[in-house]
DNA sequence: CCTATCACCTGCAGGC
DNA sequence: TGCCTGCAGGTGATAG
């Protein structure tokens, strides 16, 4: 599912439907998704905690436990449930379950099992967690400028497209975020960084957070019918300019959107509206 | 240091 | 219908 939108939409749902519940019970079908050398560990540190606060940096879920944090990664298919505790549910693909002190469960379901989990004694400077070794400013970080991104990318020989899904420059863009962002900026996504000015540097940080924060007010994009995971729905796929428009015309100049992938990623983009630099 | 490629998993759509 | 291939909103490890 996530980009920085959905997951910004899951946090605020989970906040709003769980509350502040703690964890009576954790029972684990399939332990790969805890990415600790010991899952043990990690059940009972988890289990008695209740969670104080709901965040996020970039693409991951931030659970405060108080003296310790629960961090969560959907990559891309990861979902959670919150049901009655005698609900049924999805068994194949249910693979984490929390029982709660309220008499719910919150049901971490993953038809790929690509999402991770991890626990760590909670510290002040979020950035020395393990998981963010390779995550830097999220795109909203107010420490996140034109000229700092410009900085830390343009002597570097990759193209647009991949410096938008580079999660230590820019924390929370993915595949379908980035075709959005290259096509508002008029910028073909294989033109190579080093070629960019600085000013197209500031643009790219306005036009990402501009359609960042309004797919985060739509309830994030929801494509491909997977089935939809409480209150995670959005609508923003309605308001997708490229993504997933092969072949069909452009909004804004008629042209036949092109499908091409840049480092093995589906990319579409306008090849009227887009140029290279 | 840098970039490219593979590996991790499963389900589904499309072609034959 | 059944089989095979390619593709999917992500990222870490490894190879060059």
């Amino acid at each position: 599912m996530p980009e920085l939108p959905e997951v910004e939409t899951v946090i605020r749902t989970l906040e709003h439907q769980l509350q502040h519940p703690t964890i009576k019970e954790i029972y684990v079908n399939y332990d790969k998704i805890i990415d600790m050398s010991d899952k043990k560990q990690f059940m009972e540190i988890i289990k008695h905690k209740t969670i104080h606060n709901y965040s996020r940096l970039g693409k991951y879920l931030i659970f405060d436990l108080g003296d310790y944090v629960w961090i969560t990664h959907l990559r891309m298919e990861g979902k959670f449930f919150v049901q009655n505790k005698d609900e049924e549910y999805d068994r194949k693909h249910t693979h984490i379950r929390f029982l709660l002190d309220d008499g719910r469960e919150l049901r971490y379901h993953d038809t790929r099992k690509f999402g991770r989990m991890y626990v760590y004694p909670k510290i002040d400077n979020m950035e020395s967690y393990p998981c963010f070794m390779h995550v830097g400013l999220d795109l909203f970080d107010p420490n996140l400028t034109g000229t700092y991104i410009y900085q830390r990318a343009h002597h570097r020989s990759i193209t647009l497209k991949q410096l938008l899904l580079d999660q230590k420059t820019m924390a929370g863009i993915g595949n379908i975020y980035a075709d959005e962002i290259c096509f508002a900026c008029q910028l073909h996504p294989e033109t190579i960084v080093s070629h960019l000015l600085k000013k197209d540097y500031e643009k790219i940080v306005v036009e990402a957070r501009r359609i960042l924060a309004g797919a985060i007010k739509a309830g994030g994009t929801t494509i491909r019918s997977y089935s939809s995971s409480l209150g995670v729905d959005g609508r923003f796929q309605l308001e997708l300019k490229v993504h997933g428009r092969k072949d069909k015309a452009c909004f804004v100049c008629g042209t036949t959107i092109q499908k091409t992938f840049v480092a093995t990623r589906g990319t579409y983009f306008c090849q009227t509206c887009q140029k290279r630099r």
